[in-house]
DNA sequence: CGCACACTTCGGCGCCCACCGAAATGACGA
DNA sequence: TCGTCATTTCGGTGGGCGCCGAAGTGTGCG
């Protein structure tokens, strides 16, 4: 408990607290790099608008860069800004929609997106049930534990596991799904499967730019064999 | 997944991003009703100006509120506020230590305070703990479980298990906690629990307007009696 | 080396919000 | 019924922040 200081919820909250700011964090909620250039398209805003608010972003400790040339990327602090940003979602109003267009764009958030670095959605929050139905992973009071078949099981789907294993941070915990209103699995197996998926063109990105992802039809079967029951 | 739409981070953002109100939902973390006066005192401002924001926090869904003569009480809108402000508190900065009281008024928050309904720090994760080693809940994939051994211990705490078991919530759930970074016991069990710990005079509110609990002798003998290991 | 691109810095502008005092409203008690 | 208390409403004030264009800085390429 050395060290501990009262924090300042006002501080994080005013950094949320605008639409520019709130639209790129959401961009960067799909969990990849964006540029600044991308990220003042994202929010409609100007490069200075953008740099200007990307800097705050920075100083608070939401987002990190790192110069590569003539570009700047920028991306979440950490799993725990991501982590954050879906609790607060929880809570947040609903954004009015103002055409069939959005309403789609919902649903498709809804049906499979990333958190940060894992699945979220529908989709995630399957996964994660099917992970339990099939013995994949118990329950202990640290969090989720890789079983045996489990490990079988993940790594013939490709996951990484040493490396799942060896990361700082729970290898397999829930993350209340604020579209869901359910758990889906996080954690480094999560983040590294859902890396995996991916690469096996189960899931694609919908942009550059969105968290959305698509369920491809090789990703409905594969997912289905698993055991997921899909709408 | 029908009616879901995107949600505002930035409007829930914006209503947090402001120290008076910040203030305010950080006293109503002790979970109990205060009032207008009492939101104006912990805030330091006049009561125009609280009454203002407590209009802005009850449009935002933040907090509700409920006349009773010629007061008026607010508090927060439900558990989910108080996860998604603690869930918060992990990406928020430490507000700036400027004396010793506030040095011990922190470490007093990372030793015993409430977490809306329920207790949290160094308490609420021996707590929580102390349950598993002790046998008295189990992990599941949905959220812990009561053993029959723990439905003797809490019962013979003083713990109504009817009311806990017929909650429209998680009996018992994870609750990360920002001081202690490890999870503390939520969940219709923890807050009966904690209520019985108050009754017992195990706990006791600091003041009426602060989230801040002292453990008394009694209740460091008792929790002791429990295993739960205290420094 | 010069040009183009990406991004940052800075000054200016306009808008929004927090603040408060005064007045109004509702509840309570003598 | 009147005075007091609690709270809300409203108009006014001032400060802060988001926005941008222009200029500056750093990088890349022909």
């Amino acid at each position: 408990m050395t060290g501990v200081n009262d924090v300042d919820l006002a501080a994080v909250g005013a950094l949320l607290g605008d639409p520019s700011r709130a639209a790129m964090l959401d961009a960067l909620m799909a969990g990849r790099a964006l540029t600044a250039g991308e990220l003042a398209r994202v929010a409609s805003v100007s490069a200075s608008t953008a740099s200007e608010h990307l800097a705050r972003l920075s100083g608070g400790g939401l987002v990190e860069s790192v110069k590569q040339g003539r570009h700047r990327y920028f991306r979440l602090a950490g799993p725990q800004v991501g982590a954050a940003l879906e609790a607060l979602s929880h809570i947040a109003p609903a954004k009015p929609v103002t055409g069939m267009r959005q309403s789609g764009h919902a649903k498709a958030l809804g049906f499979a997106r990333t958190c940060y670095d894992h699945l979220a959605g529908t989709c995630g929050v399957a996964v994660h049930d099917v992970s339990f139905a099939n013995g994949w992973l118990d329950a202990t009071p640290a969090g989720y534990a890789l079983t045996a078949a489990g490990e079988r099981e993940f790594a013939r789907l490709g996951v990484d596991l040493a490396r799942v294993r060896s990361a700082r941070r729970a290898v397999a915990r829930p993350c209340l799904d604020w579209t869901e209103r359910k758990p889906h699995l996080a954690g480094s197996l999560a983040a590294d499967l859902t890396t995996r998926l991916i690469d096996l063109g189960w899931l694609v990105r919908r942009s550059r730019e969105s968290r959305s992802l698509r369920l491809t039809e090789t990703g409905r079967a594969g997912l289905e064999d698993l055991g997921c029951v899909l709408p």
